[in-house]
DNA sequence: CCTGGAAATGATACCGATACCATAGACGCG
DNA sequence: CGCGTCTATGGTATCGGTATCATTTCCAGG
């Protein structure tokens, strides 16, 4: 059968040829880079285009160009809303600079995360952004071998992959502790993540502690606790250091919506807050701002970090730099009625 | 120069088939389907994989198969954190079939969703998930002639592209409007988002209206309310209506956080609720059931609505069905201290 | 012992673009 | 007027796999 205009399946750029009276490789110019073709071809080009309904196949073309415009994310929970920003924050730059995103998520085990690693390095993605900076050996020594560059965001790691684009939790978490030791607490208490296989929440710890070395109170480990994420978990956290003999004047929450969990349950029981336990949080919800009373957080640069970790990660592929890079980005402290 | 094995650059599946003495084309049917090809040589693929630390090219083998495993997805927003229950239960069945997850967000606009449309399609995507059901004619055009199916899932839309999984906004929003009347409530308010782009909202609008016709209300305009998307937004139309001379005994918030807005307002005001006016919300962020007092809302099925957009896509794709489909997935009224 | 067919493997074309180099014409300049 | 240079365009190899068909080997059954 001789091929013709009534051929089955999508129209091939040699299709958008034959209309045109070109070759394909200028109805590629015309396309890629318009300024390399002849007006006159050109329009006949985009006449052909819209006359067969050609959509180009970035597939053979990344093959052929060995080039994609495909990114890969990986986060612990797409349905943590926390990484919702940032991630609106990754599209956001992307859709600009017309290249496309993956996501998986490796329910914060690392073997999850590396079958997601190796799965984007088999579509050849042009970068990664990792928000965990903890990973198996095997990531480790496949990403390396790709050459693929990798932006890391989940915390200012000493020995990043590659690039780096966060804030610093341990900093972030001294700043608040010494906030609330200002403020004249004196008993305060801190409640995080488990820190076993999060660096996160080891930073945070650790900055806890040196707040409370630099204002001079003794580290009481029964103001110390660490639960999993959760509204139930931060009302249990609450009750557990309240009547756990402590005695608390003041709760850092530095982990996900625990501290909306323990301000909904003082609302509940009919606890004042600050009068019972003052309350401050980590993650800057906006909810947070319009609880009775709104709770002392701190912004964190959630929808930057993504903005700043595709920038930075498209700099490189286009190789508009090859520096190592590390953002350090700022948080500030939002002081409310809770504290 | 003579290729060797120091050649730079990922292996290809050349090199493994030198490496393991046989053509590529066993190598690909060891990778592909282990059971054509005899153990001895399973084996020593297996090994020169290892040995020259090969990553398949699926891009190559896209091409070649003309068969991908990346499904699109297209969310009004990434951000909200709505949708982050049906990204997360599409990602987890995706996982489980070995597929991947693209993802763009057309910011609530149907040229925006055409975009993306596109772009999926020129990456060749195996399959679509939109969450919209109204679309550019242009994009329903080219989804048509590229044959790639389609789940729509924003609400059970009478004409779909292709598929569609969802609940009935319509009958979800006319069953709590009922609970309400028959709680007893005798001027029920109603609160939605902006219905000129948005089925869904239209729909929950006709259920109110279904619903109070039903129970014998006269339709009071100045008791509905359209709002943009927020807290703030919940709780300024709190106050339009109960300060608006349409005296609402109970607004029913169907939109976005609105009526996290408002009961939050509720409490900062002092107002009872009930007492001053009931509450019911639509979504069910489980924050809802921990604010004091606990708000009334719908259980929607959202992390269903994922896994099984993503499960009839598959069936679809991998040729187990053919038929046109339409899951209505079931909704709940939890009655809670609100109302 | 011959033959048919299944199982294992290989040779080669091809998927749909782009890279690279060749070529034809137009134009400027000594 | 000849030559170099630049612009516009095309021919062909190639990216790294898979589909298809051919080939070889081996064994069962008559």
């Amino acid at each position: 059968m001789a091929p013709d205009d009534t051929r089955k399946g999508a129209a091939r750029m040699r299709d958008v040829a034959r209309v045109a009276q070109v070759s394909t490789m200028t109805v590629s110019r015309a396309l890629m880079d318009p300024s390399k073709v002849s007006p006159d071809v050109r329009a006949r080009v985009a006449e052909a285009v819209s006359a067969v309904g050609y959509v180009p196949n970035k597939v053979a073309g990344s093959l052929s160009s060995s080039r994609s415009k495909v990114i890969g994310l990986v986060v612990p929970s797409i349905e943590n809303s926390l990484f919702a920003s940032t991630i609106q924050g990754i599209s956001d730059v992307l859709r600009r600079h017309d290249h496309q995103l993956m996501i998986a998520d490796s329910g914060y085990s690392a073997e999850d995360e590396e079958a997601a690693i190796r799965a984007f390095l088999e579509q050849r993605v042009a970068g990664l952004i990792l928000h965990d900076t903890t990973h198996t050996p095997a990531a480790v020594s496949m990403i390396r071998r790709s050459g693929v560059p990798v932006v890391e965001n989940g915390t200012l790691t000493p020995s990043p992959l590659d690039m780096v684009v966060s804030y610093s939790n341990h900093d972030a978490s001294k700043a608040m502790t010494q906030h609330l030791g200002r403020l004249g607490y004196k008993r305060i208490g801190f409640v995080s993540l488990p820190s076993a296989d999060n660096e996160r929440s080891r930073d945070r710890q650790r900055g806890y502690k040196a707040a409370l070395e630099e204002l001079g109170h003794d580290f009481d480990p029964r103001l110390m606790l660490e639960m999993p994420p959760g509204l139930a978990s931060g009302a249990e956290a609450l009750l557990r250091l309240v009547e756990g003999g402590g005695h608390p004047d003041a709760i850092f929450f530095a982990g996900d919506v625990l501290a909306m969990g323990a301000t909904l349950e003082c609302a509940r029981r009919g606890w004042p807050v600050p009068g019972k336990v003052a309350i401050a949080a980590f993650d800057n919800f906006d909810l947070l701002g319009h609880l009775v009373p709104p709770v002392t957080t701190l912004r964190l640069p959630r929808l930057e970090i993504g903005r700043r970790s595709a920038e930075v990660l498209l700099d490189r592929i286009q190789g508009r730099s090859s520096a190592a890079v590390s953002v350090d980005l700022r948080f500030e402290i939002i002081h409310r009625g809770s504290t």
